[in-house]
DNA sequence: CGCAATCCAATTGCGCACAACTTATCTGGC
DNA sequence: GCCAGATAAGTTGTGCGCAATTGGATTGCG
């Protein structure tokens, strides 16, 4: 046990193991943390993807995002924002109008609604950080080494 | 609620803001990983969490897990692996046989094909690994921490 | 100006994830 | 042996996530 600690790259390529691999623990803590979200989201008639969206109009204020900026800041497409935003459209917190300078475009707005929601959501990041079981230290390690993870897998992509 | 994860929700700016939160970087990340299997996992005709059910049949060898087996190591339900075995069946990787034991169960076993792709892929984590730019220790380091938060939370949802 | 190339959002199709439910089988208490 | 409750796998329905395509708007180049 303790051996393969000291050569993660080699046990693995010589095993397939999966709980050895970053990729496995990656995919499910990503659903556990989800897990933890849906009961609370819930309680807002909100998932997960929706409340990221909603997190990102909150942080633009009165500048209204298009869909590709959205896409842009969570690195989701259109085939997964259309129907996303229609359903929050429908649940009256958001308004989808199509910009006036340039017809492509559609601009995503808060409703009073979906404003006002802000308020009632600000602890929500709270509750869920403290069921992770790490210190403050090791959430703001891990925050940092997942997005350089992402970053670097990205810019690969871009060459 | 505690005063340091107060400081961690809060420390790049105000409430809710998008970067901040590991649940984001998490969930970036993971898809950004699954972006790169997936080029290399179509080679092989194979999804993401396709493979991860070969490699739990790999792992096992010639004890063919039941279905709510694989759904344990994997942490998936019945919703999502009786479609997913029956891919694997069609595509000649996978067997699905009633117990004789006990009828309600069946157990996934390798075929001949299924268990021969182990070999040509042996060198798919090294690839994947590469891609995330982090050295040995960091990516142990980030295993060992990915999953500790997992065990957490499903340990604080069995009570 | 003309029109091809580009861009943007939406749509289609497929494969997860997961909740809720159904069907078949098994177990324990009597 | 009988049956209530538990268990296993499958099915249905909803919502992502992403590739591929479509249709309308805009840009740029000659």
């Amino acid at each position: 046990m303790r051996n393969w600690i000291a050569s993660y790259v080699f046990r693995v390529s010589d095993h397939l193991v999966l709980r050895g691999q970053v990729c496995f623990a990656l995919y499910a803590a990503s659903r556990a943390l989800t897990d933890v979200y849906r009961p609370i989201l819930d309680e807002f008639g909100l998932t997960y993807p929706q409340y990221l969206v909603l997190l990102v109009l909150w942080e633009r204020g009165d500048d209204p995002p298009t869909v590709s900026e959205l896409g842009a800041a969570l690195r989701l497409d259109s085939g997964t924002l259309s129907p996303l935003l229609k359903r929050l459209a429908a649940a009256g917190l958001v308004v989808r109008t199509r910009s006036v300078l340039d017809e492509r475009r559609v601009e995503v707005g808060l409703t009073a609604d979906g404003a006002a929601l802000r308020q009632r959501m600000t602890d929500v990041p709270l509750r869920v950080a403290c069921s992770t079981g790490l210190d403050e230290a090791e959430l703001v390690a891990l925050r940092d080494t997942l997005t350089r993870v992402t970053e670097t897998i990205h810019r690969q992509k871009e060459q």
